[in-house]
DNA sequence: CCAACACTTCGATACTTGTCGAACTATACG
DNA sequence: CGTATAGTTCGACAAGTATCGAAGTGTTGG
């Protein structure tokens, strides 16, 4: 029996909380699926090409992306004058272990 | 690249939406835990043990509990009196193989 | 049948949060 | 510079929900 910390359940919680919302799931999907892509291709993942496939403003989606870096989700850098997008391989990994069990 | 179905995410961000909440993320780490030692020690996984692990109300555990289940993430039995939960395998292998990318 | 126990349903309340418009900052480009 | 574009911050409002107490259902054991 695999048994929990504390510390471990509250960074889940905060992820689960993040991905909780659809607007925020799709965003995060759209940011792991780009970031493949990204990986092939070699282009970035770009904020503003996200918030035209997604259905909310452009205040909307920088909240959420804020709650996506605050989980620890993804991480976000500024190129110039747009935003990237890339997912934080550590959190996939904590939440591939937690689900093999 | 792993693409996802529409359906797919519906389920996922239910199940997300479950186990966003940190008593119902305790409530199923909980019952994870117990069925795991359910499985080594022959006993079941009681909702009435867990309660008292929990710092809240019966009716809010059969609030929580009824969300998990709804989420598939659980699924629960009557046994007399008492009602027992189990982890369902199926919502495990899911997550694990969304996360396994 | 009755009392005790485990759980559920209902209604109310308090708290959280997703969303937007408006105003702001930062970068790029003539 | 001045204008356009990308993103952020702020304040407000609507919608969702976690929780509880009270009352209800089902089951066990006397």
């Amino acid at each position: 029996m695999t048994k929990m910390k504390d510390k471990d359940a509250k960074a889940l919680g905060k992820m689960f909380k993040a991905l909780a919302h659809p607007n925020r799931l799709q965003l995060f999907v759209e940011i792991l699926e780009q970031s493949e892509a990204a990986f092939e291709e070699g282009h970035d993942c770009f904020a503003n090409a996200i918030m035209e496939k997604l259905n909310v403003g452009a205040p909307t989606i920088s909240h959420h992306l804020k709650e996506l870096v605050n989980a620890d989700l993804i991480s976000t850098e500024r190129k110039g004058k747009f935003l990237t997008c890339q997912v934080n391989p550590d959190a996939m990994k904590r939440l591939g272990a937690f689900f093999a069990r």
